[in-house]
DNA sequence: ATACGTGCAAAATGTTTGCGGCTCA
DNA sequence: TGAGCCGCAAACATTTTGCACGTAT
């Protein structure tokens, strides 16, 4: 399934809207509504966001969509590669938009105390991942770190 | 939330099994069928287990457990630490035994051509994720590392 | 015009909670 | 004996599926 391909690359000027709605096109979808509204407000947040909350904020913003079609949408973008997937352990998968080739990945911290979900990169670390995946013989497609505990600001304020 | 101490370590001589039921004991937790066989199942299971799963393996087993204690059972190991919580992306949790101190710690490869779940260690990556961790003052009490993608004999076998 | 996209409602799945009865310490 | 443990069933939350209508191409 969707390898992504190292000339995806250099698509990444303008927004990355742009570029999801391009690559979507091309792939003979339509454009229509409530994907292109799911896109630009992942496209907006700068890290993940559940199924439920997409749903909230469009309909904050005066959009209503269906449950089912933001699933739906979300699922297809997971797809194409253009979002991807992350669970933090409250059993709510969560969603957010990715650069095309893989740059500007980042991992996350999950504060126990107050929740609070902070992206992370680490050049040492995504060089040990890959060190491993080759040690093992494996191909790796995505890969994902959590760190669970509690956040600078928590434990200052403790 | 229950760090591990330092001091917990050194308890593994026999097996994992007794010294969790020591520890529950010792905190005054009495020791009941299901409970026990839940941490012994988990015990001898090298990887993670779905309480679906549990559930059917124990009943395999003529042990006829409700899926509600192993549910209330699990999250009482976990937040005692003699379970982690593994979640691979497929919206179902995982359990696994934890040796006391976090030694023999491990993370995981997904296959998601034949779903295979292979554990593996490596220090760098630790070391990388520790680093981390510091670097943003980050408490960690727990981390997991996941890699999707496909394993060796799948890529051999294609 | 037609195939794709969307919303609603219903179903499926995984997990949690309530409660009465049983058991171990 | 009595506090905790357990199993059943019902409640919950999230995610998926079915279907009819709307809309972009």
């Amino acid at each position: 399934m969707g390898a992504r391909q190292p000339s995806d690359r250099g698509a990444r000027g303008p927004r990355r809207a742009e570029y999801a709605h391009q690559r979507l096109t091309s792939r003979g979808f339509r454009r229509g509504g409530a994907r292109a509204a799911v896109i630009e407000l992942l496209d907006a947040e700068e890290c993940g966001r559940s199924a439920g909350e997409i749903e909230d904020m469009l309909r904050a913003g005066g959009r209503r969509v269906g449950r089912a079609t933001i699933y739906r949408v979300l699922d297809e973008l997971d797809r194409l590669g253009l979002v991807t997937r992350i669970e933090i352990g409250d059993g709510i998968t969560r969603y957010e938009s990715v650069f095309p080739g893989g740059t500007e990945h980042h991992h996350h911290l999950v504060c126990g105390r107050c929740g609070t979900l902070t992206p992370v990169t680490d050049d040492a670390l995504e060089k040990a991942i890959r060190r491993v995946a080759r040690r093992e013989s494996f191909a790796v497609d995505e890969h994902d770190v959590t760190l669970h505990g509690m956040c600078a600001n928590c434990g200052a304020a403790q």
